[in-house]
RNA sequence: GCCCAGGUGGUGGAAUUGGUAGACACGUUGGACUUAAAAUCCAAUGGGCAUUGCGCCCGUGCGGGUUCAAGUCCCGCCCUGGGUACCA
């Protein structure tokens, strides 16, 4: 074979990883760059041709920062906690970690086949101690912080324990569930289990009895992001509510900084939406509703304060504290009937009954602040406890929600703004006319909404609020395979170890499954206390610990003594261009740039958003193809005449099929009961059926990249990958094409050798058409990768190889510069082709080549002319020739003469350069 | 339901700022080379009409609009994919 890849590529992995031509240290003389690829979870499956799209993406950019100048910094590793490995090892009794090295090693040797300028040297993975140390020295940090509200940062609770002691809590403006006030000497006076306890509700990582998604199947509570539809993200197990205690991240303070940060970044609208949409900023109002017959008033968050006169009945989520107090008891016991089944209802049949209308009356009545009305209370699942304050003001008139309640439990729906029709549906169009509404009548939406809001607070019965849908984040797993907590317990109490005590190692197991008293697996270990007897937290840390600021590691990998060193965040700073799946949208990266933003307030890093530019690569998908059997038989109707039979259809291996033509002779030997398969073919053919479906085992369509590389070479593959079609979109993959990119290869080797093979170039000097198709190519090159437009650069690639030899160019000065061109793209075949050019150096750190605008100037340019805006002819013009005299022109060409037919044209529109439109 | 992205040949896609729709490939068809196959090379290839050549008409999900000019901008609708789901 002439272009011989399996021999350059596996020459040039080898010259790269001994001379370790990708390190990269930190270099003053040059700017930085950080290109970084969410790391992989290293599965059983290994990789398919999906995983490494993302890869090449940032490896071309990478290595054309590299061409640019630029000191990059491109490493990788292993997010290597998690679940399936922990599975595994509580089915065969395999310890995860053996599984996970095992994994790991497959995905290291399928990477280097792939050729990617990685620095190996900074490898990091979640689960080794040295890395989970930090993981582990971050959360002893977030333990002893607190969110000033009016400094709008993290500070430490040992700061807020001196203010306790001096003043109490009274002037304090903190991110806190807790509403009480407490001076200094009520704080003095509590022993120190109260103090502890009171501190937890101001710890940033804290524990508290919550309600919690518990997964039975999977035995672990679940963050809300790893809960989809009411079900597990992994598995797809069913999910119920349940209260319980739990370590959490009080990821909510930071709401209004993580959405303000949105705008600062370089990210797709769509997904900066979703973050959004996750965090779900709402601006109202809080208002104070009495009770009739009790001290007590009934908080309830509006963003609708102006419909304060349309409130004909309030509700209670089913949780609500006060329920039980208000109830009167003749209602009593259909109140306890419902708010028991409505606990027991697990989250799945929650979301799948949303129209099942259902709620009780308490008997109870609240008093309207602004009119005095006396409104009935309901209790009913449609309002959640965790949200506001668990408790509504129903304006069924207009909200699409309490009118459907209203009309089905027939209780009374009062129009307050004029404009909709109420008598089929809710008008809950924030504008119209306020009637019906006292003093608000005539005012618009708008006006009456603050106008409600300058009454209550001066009745002192409310206050404009700013409500976000985000909740805290459950930090707790009950599972073996994850970070221990740097945590023990004294008479109950959380402490953290002191630093020097770290890493705390994960301990060892003689099973990977609860307690027979349904404690967590860490549970099972010998001695798991601290030196002094007291027991560990028995909880690990959820897949997000470890993967929140990995990031930060690779900076300064080895360091020992610190996280990372100041002077390597001074210098690297914040990633310049991340690229990732947009699976983790609101998971991964909503708790990165918090875990930034607190490490940000404690002075750790310089910037406060992590990822500069992201993009999400798109998911490929699988091409499966299907063999038809007619039902009870062993016949096999290949797809054209499918229509005739009843048949059932069946996947098939696609590496039996062949541009849809199945491979007999290897199908019937795929399983034994086809060894006796009889097939009706088409010309001679059976051609196989095709849908686009996720890639996976089960449906025989998964593609690993490591027989294409076999076949073609990883150069064609890391090309063909990125010529498959803008690096966003997702798409189905499909071999066929890889063959053009192959011939392309081919061709491109071709250009440097003679007829038998041999290295030829020529040192005369190019001409003007050989610079010109060089330069065109040099300005789309940069152009397009600028613009990450990768799949339009390999065509430019093609075009020029296809234009080169057509002018059987072979100058060393046109085929040097190609070379260096293309090697950010497929970096062997341009090694190897420096090398030929008599280089000994690696091509990696050549200068991409300049632009010079004077090799594709043009003198003419080829003018379409169109007229009515149809495209008639072609003219050619000099270039800069004014317009009156291409009118003139346009008007003389023979071809003009006979679509003006005559007429005088009404019109003539000349764009210089661009086009000619004679309007008739 | 709401929010977001998208819809261009047989297929993947191109058209970057409103200015030649279909670049570059795949596939298909025909041809060259060969004992043969592979590989390679050449030609054609959006649809329709006409084919003696010239040509002509239609065409970027659908219906309107703005403009000398619309795949691109505006309005309404349909479909596909993703996110979210009683968030008051």
């Amino acid at each position: 074979m002439d272009y011989n890849f399996s021999e350059i590529e596996p020459k040039w992995q080898r010259y790269w990883s001994e001379n370790k031509t990708f390190k990269v240290e930190i270099d003053h003389a040059k700017p930085k760059f950080y290109v970084l690829d969410m790391f992989p979870y290293p599965s059983g499956a290994g990789l398919h041709v999906g995983h490494p799209l993302g890869y090449i993406a940032s490896d071309i950019y990478a290595r054309y920062m590299r061409q640019n100048g630029y000191n990059v910094l491109h490493p990788m590793g292993y997010d290597a906690y998690g679940l399936p490995a922990e599975q595994y090892a509580i089915q065969t009794g395999t310890h995860p970690d053996v599984t996970t090295k095992k994994n790991i090693n497959r995905y290291r040797k399928q990477l280097d086949k792939i050729g990617f300028s990685f620095d190996w040297d900074r490898e990091v993975r979640t689960c080794d101690p040295n890395y989970y140390k930090w993981t582990q020295w971050t959360f002893i940090q977030l333990f002893h912080s607190w969110y000033n509200k009016d400094t709008k940062k993290a500070e430490a609770v040992k700061d807020l324990v001196a203010t306790f002691e001096k003043i109490g809590n009274h002037q304090l403006n903190a991110s806190t569930d807790f509403e009480g006030i407490f001076s200094a000497d009520e704080w003095n006076e509590m022993n120190e289990k109260a103090q502890q306890d009171m501190l937890m509700n101001y710890r940033l990582a804290y524990l508290s009895e919550a309600m919690v998604n518990w997964c039975p199947e999977l035995g672990t509570v679940l963050a809300n992001d790893e809960v989809k539809e009411g079900l597990s993200e992994r598995g797809g197990h069913p999910v119920k509510r349940r209260l319980m205690k739990q370590w959490s991240l009080r990821i909510t303070a930071y709401a209004q900084r993580l959405l303000d940060g949105l705008d600062k970044i370089d990210w797709s609208d769509s997904l900066k939406e979703m973050q959004r949409n996750w965090i779900g900023r709402s601006d109202g109002a809080t208002i104070y509703f009495g009770i009739k017959g009790f001290e007590d008033k009934l908080e309830v968050f509006t963003t609708r304060p102006d419909t304060l006169f349309g409130a004909t009945y309030m509700v209670l989520a089913p949780e609500h504290e006060i329920v039980n107090k208000i109830t009167t008891s003749d209602r009593k016991e259909k109140i306890d009937k419902y708010i028991a089944w409505a606990k027991n209802r697990s989250e799945r049949e929650r979301q799948s009954e949303v129209k099942n209308i259902s709620g009780e009356f308490t008997g109870a009545f609240g008093i309207n602040p602004l009119n005095g009305k006396k409104i009935p209370i309901w209790v009913a699942d449609y309002v959640l406890a965790g949200y506001g304050s668990g408790a509504i003001m129903a304006v069924p008139a207009h909200d699409s929600r309490d009118y459907t309640f209203a009309k089905h439990f027939e209780l009374p729906i009062i129009q307050v703004v004029s404009g909709g029709d109420i008598s089929e549906e809710s008008f809950d169009a924030k504008e119209g006319k306020m009637i019906n509404s006292g003093f608000m009548d005539g005012m618009d939406v708008k006006e009456a909404i603050q106008a409600t809001i300058s009454k209550v607070n001066e009745l002192n019965v409310g206050f404009s609020t700013v409500n976000y849908r985000l909740r805290d984040a459950i930090f707790s797993r009950q599972r073996y395979w994850g970070e221990p907590f740097p945590v023990y317990y004294k008479d109950g109490i959380p402490y953290t170890l002191s630093e020097d005590k770290l890493p705390l190692s994960l301990p060892e197991v003689d099973k990977y499954l609860p307690t027979e008293s349904g404690k967590p697996p860490l549970a099972r270990a010998q001695n798991w206390a601290t030196d002094k007897g007291y027991p560990l937290e028995t909880n690990t840390m959820p897949g997000f610990a470890g993967s929140s600021a990995y990031y930060l590691r690779y900076t300064d990998p080895h360091n020992e003594d610190e996280y990372f060193s100041k002077e390597a965040n001074e210098y690297w700073q914040n990633v310049d261009l991340y690229i990732g799946g947009d699976e983790h949208a609101v998971g991964h990266l909503l708790y990165s740039r918090f875990w930034n933003k607190f490490l940000f307030d404690i002075g750790m890093v310089k910037k406060d958003e992590p990822f500069k530019k992201l993009i999400n690569q798109g998911k490929i998908q699988g091409r499966s193809s299907f063999v038809y059997r007619i039902n009870g038989t062993k016949k096999f109707v290949s797809f054209g005449l499918r229509k005739k039979y009843k048949t059932t259809r069946l996947h098939v291996d696609i590496d039996m099929v062949d541009n849809d033509v199945l491979d007999i002779a290897t199908f019937v030997k795929w399983r034994d009961e086809f060894t006796d398969a009889e097939f009706i073919l088409e010309d001679g053919k059976y051609i196989c059926g095709h849908e686009i479906e996720k890639m996976s085992k089960s449906k025989h369509n998964v593609q690993s990249p490591d027989l294409l590389i076999e076949k073609y070479g990883a150069d064609t593959l890391r090309l063909y990958e990125m010529f498959l079609g803008p690096l966003e979109n997702h798409k189905p993959w499909d071999t066929k094409g890889i063959e053009g990119v192959f011939r392309f290869m081919k061709k491109l080797w071709k250009l440097y050798h003679n007829e038998n093979n041999q290295f030829v170039v020529s040192e005369e000097e190019p001409t003007n058409d050989e610079l010109k198709i060089l330069h065109k190519t040099i300005k789309k090159i940069m152009d397009d990768i600028n613009r990450f437009s990768f799949n339009t650069a390999i065509s430019a690639f093609m075009i020029c190889v296809n234009e080169l030899t057509e002018l059987k160019c072979n100058k060393r000065k046109i085929l040097s510069d190609l070379a260096i061109l293309i090697s950010s793209n497929a970096p062997h075949i341009a090694e190897e082709l420096w090398q030929l050019l008599g280089h000994d150096d690696t091509i990696t750190y050549q200068n991409f080549p300049e632009f010079k605008e004077e090799y594709v100037k043009e003198n003419s340019f080829s003018y379409p002319v169109s007229f009515n805006g149809k495209m008639r002819f072609k003219l050619d013009l000099p270039i800069n020739m004014p317009r009156d005299e291409i009118e003139k022109a346009v008007l003389a060409a023979e071809d003009a003469q006979k679509w003006i037919e005559g007429k005088t044209p009404k019109k003539i529109i000349v764009v210089p350069n661009k086009i000619v439109n004679i309007v008739i």
